[in-house]
DNA sequence: CACCAATCTAAGCATCGTCAAGATAATCTT
DNA sequence: AAGATTATCTTGACGATGCTTAGATTGGTG
């Protein structure tokens, strides 16, 4: 503890941490949940297969360092699409879309950071500050002018939640592929859906 | 082909098949998913390593009975819910609340359920009649006196799905501990949640 | 009784998560 | 600068898993 340096810095490999992490990812995307071992992460950063181990626990720990840079991934995502919401009036509705589209566009990510959230106490990713559930909040409170009581706030924001993820988990079923024709789309279905969810339409003319 | 009995019969076991299914959900329930291997479920029912296999393509087709006896409890649990709904005008929030604690209830075997569905093309247990899907359906359409167009009507069901499901997957969430606590208890939380999804209550008093 | 087909067991393969021991290389101390 | 220390990585192994193949057992059929 002298010089620069303060934390764990890289000795052999560079980032090995790191490296894996992006290893994982690269499989997930590539390979699917199934094929997402620990060996095959160690060989994708080609380092042997007790490697892993002098930066992580267990399995369980990589994979939860996974799902948090998905939550951080997610976060930036709805940011996004709050600051780039045109009208103030549909704002929960696009709130809701970007988060489906997100876990649409990384199906395989998604289900590692919500099997991770099952075991586990809390969910410190989602409810941090800027945190997706947060936001959330933050959204139906703007547009509800802090007209409703903190109890029915948390209550509608977990109301929200649960409709967006269970139409995330939903959305790539093939059964649902005429009646995306018919709507014109899979963003389509995803608004008509959520237009279907009394509370957004609620909240996006309050 | 020439007797009383038309389709596999037992040999050897009795009904190997249908004892590894109850195995196997006896596992589920004792130990969770993460014990559920195919060797566990041959130990539990008395049988080598590779008698499943006789009965079973494979793990993933044993899951699949497994999940379809669960879709089965889920659609009666759904029917008892209805027939017992006293008022016809919280129907929608009582089946809601039905299926929720049905997840409740059968966590383990809920997420078999699910994790089989997300593969298949089709989702013939939902579907069928007197499936967990078309009870919903009905349901709405019954609320609603018909008075809606189909594509509507499917939207409807499916943003009910959804909200549903979602709230399955999170209703045991530590998280919620201290809202419950407030609220008097977890079918008061249900109940509120559902309320504050405005399709429940639009419906309820249609 | 002989035969056949269905059923189960035994043994083995590749893979997995994890651990213990040893080798290697970067940092710290003097 | 040189030795000691510590972090990092490899090797090799253990038990467990999904699955396959080959052989044994058992029930039904002629």
């Amino acid at each position: 503890m002298t010089s620069a340096a303060p934390e764990t810095r890289p000795y052999h490999h560079g980032d090995l941490s790191r490296a894996l992490v992006d290893a994982a990812r690269r499989i997930l995307e590539r390979e699917g949940p199934a094929a997402l071992s620990l060996r095959a992460v160690a060989r994708e950063a080609g380092v042997s297969p007790a490697a892993p181990y002098h930066h992580f626990k267990d399995k369980n720990e990589l994979l939860e360092a996974v799902a948090h840079e998905g939550w951080v991934a997610l976060d930036t995502a709805l940011l996004t699409a709050r600051a780039s919401a045109g009208d103030a009036r549909d704002r929960m509705t696009g709130l809701g879309v970007a988060y489906v589209q997100f876990a649409r566009d990384n199906p395989a990510l998604y289900r590692v950071m919500y099997d991770r959230s099952r075991d586990k106490d809390a969910l410190p990713d989602q409810m941090k500050e800027e945190g997706a559930y947060c936001q959330v909040r933050n959204t139906i409170s703007e547009q509800t002018g802090g007209g409703v009581t903190d109890i029915d706030l948390e209550l509608a924001t977990i109301a929200a939640w649960c409709a967006g993820h269970g139409l995330a988990e939903m959305i790539s079923f093939k059964q649902f592929a005429p009646l995306k024709e018919l709507l014109g789309g899979e963003d389509a279905f995803l608004r008509a859906v959520f237009e279907h969810l009394g509370m957004f339409s609620k909240y996006d003319r309050g």
